[in-house]
DNA sequence: TATAGACCCTGTAGCAACTACAGGGTCAAG
DNA sequence: CTTGACCCTGTAGTTGCTACAGGGTCTATA
């Protein structure tokens, strides 16, 4: 039914995605080729655009570009078992859970050493002092 | 006392740093210029030493690269009141605080996801579902 | 009809913070 | 005297964009 078509800064507010991105993810192959006009525009389908959105929802769940290609590459197989999909999900979710106690290691840290703080010289500050190589107390 | 000199080598090992991190450092004049010898390798004292530790113990807290050079600037100034530092990681604190809610939010995201995967074909997988514009059941 | 302004094009370079070569030189041990 | 470990410079690659420069196209209005 949505036989319309679409320049591509209409693709940029769609997906809330910068036009130079849009180029990028075609340069990349991650979006194809879309026909031109005339004037040599890009001139996108609803494919094209469904396709943006799941890029864009892939990776602002943090998904990498060679993961959100993996996903794509899958979604088009429909009559494939989805436990590829499901791999990729769950190494992200591993990663992300990794990051997460990273971080939180780091912030414990931070929070040690600037409760350290008695804001004097420079000479005696502890945020310093827990950056140096050597114990100069 | 220690008027030893120490290799390229001999700093990566002792910092954990690679060889051309230590090099990287010089080029963007984080580290200074070492003397060298007559085969023109590079070679560095004790007080360079002290410099890239804190280097690398601040990049492991995760300070950027500026913040690092801010930091340097800083300890080199010790008559100065050290509200400069303690503002320098209290911000870098906050940025860390920032990232793990933010990783928290996608973790609930995933997680979610990946409970509904029933693990039948892609047509049917749900993981991709979430991932499509437009609610196709 | 001229022209202003919004949009589009290609191609290249920049960001952070390294990392990885290629193509050489130096130095100590055997 | 040769092998191998180490060092040198310089450049290009990584990830995922973003930001130009220097042009072309299209539409609306004066």
């Amino acid at each position: 039914m949505t036989r319309e078509k679409f320049s591509i800064g209409d693709l940029a507010k769609a997906t809330d995605t910068k036009v130079e991105t849009i180029r990028y993810y075609e340069r990349i192959r991650l979006l194809p080729e879309p026909e031109r006009t005339g004037g040599n525009y890009r001139s996108y389908s609803a494919a094209h655009l469904g396709r943006l959105s799941f890029i864009r929802r892939a990776r602002d769940l943090g998904f990498s570009i060679e993961q959100v290609r993996d996903l794509l590459g899958l979604s088009d197989q429909r009559d494939r078992p989805c436990e590829a999909v499901d791999a990729i999900a769950r190494e992200h979710l591993g990663e992300v859970e990794r990051k997460i106690r990273d971080l939180q290691a780091l912030r414990r840290e931070l929070d040690s050493i600037l409760s350290q703080c008695g804001c004097g010289t420079i000479a005696e500050c502890r945020i310093i002092e827990a950056l140096s190589p050597n114990d100069q107390r």
